[in-house]
DNA sequence: CTGAAAGCGCTTACAG
DNA sequence: CTGAAAGCGCTTACAG
């Protein structure tokens, strides 16, 4: 019914806004008001350009919005892994944080790689985001200085910042490996191995947590800690779980810096004939549902993914709307959950 | 050092194209070439223009090309479930197929929900994609309609489709679910029974596999059934054990419909003193990395996860640059994993 | 190989 | 509350 510009060369043929005010007959920005700022127009127009939306099956291009209001609406998240449900726990908060808000969801793997964050980073740049919501604290000294001369709202995840001026949401990840350790030498054990995996950030600030604790108490011994770069996996665990055992015959606890790595060293304990926890105690880290399920149960630490994404994005969504938000250090804190492998 | 077009009222701010080709001293559209079309313009010419990017640190705006070109770069990939290993390592697929190219992937989670899916293709119908993948064969009337308009390239990914200009890659859950079914009937079993959760399209279609096995069998009985639509966990999977075990006390086997349910139900086996294979089998479906380690190793359908997002993005992309692929219809099979627990 | 001009589809001050 | 015009930052035929 509506003449549309379809002579015109390089139209994508798609309908426009102006196609809409046509055949709603008003102005394409009054059409574009009550689209976007319903409140400021009156009720009758809103319903004749809802109407003229509905019969043309008008679908907004984004891309032109953009370009034009010089607000793109997309939130970029990076993740160092999606096949870790630590991480796409973290995302589910996220997601349900906006749901809401018209925001565009970036989300980028990085890999646990600071190329691939730079790359990706790089990319995303150019959709010129609202904000960013990333994973950590560190990164390059390229992509910090990206970072800086992009003056765009940021929110740190997992750990706690330092930096009173970068809004962190997480818990102390150091603290927590503090407080595990420490729970295994108040259990008696003496000989306490750390067995870790990706060597991460995360997992790093949870090895000084146990070097500390060691220390503390006077049990360090370089021995004791096995530490590989390669990803954390089930089969990892196992590995390691040997390596460990040959290293340190006497050990009589591990921590295991994740999950992962706890399940499969305690599998490969009941395939060796090793009881656990009589005979070796095995704890972990992340409370990954299986853990509370196992035979025996893995003892480990419960931290808040989905609460951290949630309350990350719900940060971002302030500080870009420039609002003052009471508080831009979150610490969620972290649970110990003792159950029976340790 | 370069005059941009600071004093107008709207400017981003950001570094423009026009700036660069200010630095570098040519026309704003040739600055475009030799960043989008290097090989159309001179050797000398690419590297000012190179050179005045690095010294400005130009990031182009995606918005203003989108706009401008017609083309998005976009491609959207809606899954079901991000808390699924399944997806993540399909997402891991398409992100490395499509590693190389410039595109944006939009990584849609519609939570196994008709509505959530298409609330999320309005919204990402506003980016203009350039192509979709999507999971499953099967969606709602509207979304369907939204499709059928939108005349976008679209791979389906998880299940073969039947109508052959709908390109699909995946493999027949059907299939699947008949053989593992024959598999417990040919060890000796009678009284198979299946649990399912989620009840989403493909877990159907696993269904339908068993239940044609069981009927060719002659061993079909309703009463091995305990199906419910709520999401797949563990401790799911630890409930429904004991819901069958009350329905049908003379269960023989059970044929999960994926690995998470098996493990739950292993897990409650050993927490009864059910000893696993021997008084009861469980099987499950996907072979996820824990189902290798477990005690008993689990009896499960390993799966092309990762291959099927590999190569449904790549025969997108082939769709999208015009290409007439040779084969639309990628089947990729499975594995029968045959291991302790079954 | 290089350039001047128009246009992509929207929104934003500025008027009325 | 409503509208005419300019502009967002890029790319595309069309010339030369």
């Amino acid at each position: 019914m509506t003449k549309t510009l379809q002579g015109k060369s390089r139209s994508s043929g798609r309908i426009t806004l102006a196609a809409v005010a046509d055949h709603a007959g008003v102005a394409t920005m009054t059409a574009s008001r009550a689209i976007s700022h319903p409140n400021m127009v009156s009720q009758a127009l809103r319903d004749r350009v809802d109407r003229a939306v509905a019969e043309l099956g008008y679908v907004p291009n984004r891309a032109a919005r953009a370009l034009a209001s010089a607000h793109s609406n997309v939130i970029v998240v990076l993740v160092p892994s999606l096949s870790n449900a630590v991480f796409t726990e973290v995302l589910g908060g996220i997601q349900d944080a906006l749901d809401a808000d018209d925001y565009q969801i970036l989300i980028g793997n990085t890999r646990y790689s600071d190329a691939e964050e730079e790359k990706l980073l790089n990319i995303y740049m150019q959709s010129n985001p609202d904000g960013l919501l990333l994973s950590g604290l560190t990164h390059s000294k390229r992509v910090q200085k990206m970072l800086a001369t992009s003056q765009l709202p940021i929110v740190s995840m997992m750990d706690m910042s330092s930096d009173p001026a970068q809004p962190s949401v997480g818990f102390s990840q150091s603290q927590a490996g503090y407080a595990m350790t420490r729970y295994l030498i108040d259990k008696g054990h003496r000989r306490i191995g750390f067995i870790a995996a990706q060597l991460d950030e995360r997992t790093m600030r949870r090895a000084e947590g146990y070097r500390q604790a060691m220390q503390d108490a006077g049990l360090s011994d370089a021995k004791l800690e096995v530490m590989v770069s390669d990803p954390s996996t089930i089969a990892l665990g196992a590995e390691l779980l040997g390596r460990m055992l040959a290293q340190a015959p006497d050990c009589e606890a591990i921590f295991c810096c994740n999950d992962d790595l706890a399940h499969g060293a305690i599998y490969q304990c009941q395939r060796r004939g090793i009881a656990v926890p009589q005979q070796l105690a095995v704890c972990g880290f992340n409370d990954l549902p299986a853990s509370a399920w196992m035979n025996p149960s893995v003892t480990t630490v419960g931290t808040p993914r989905y609460r951290i994404g949630y309350e990350a994005a719900t940060l971002l969504r302030a500080v870009i709307k420039g609002e003052q938000p009471a508080r831009t250090q979150i610490d969620l804190g972290f649970t110990l959950m003792a159950r029976e492998s340790a």
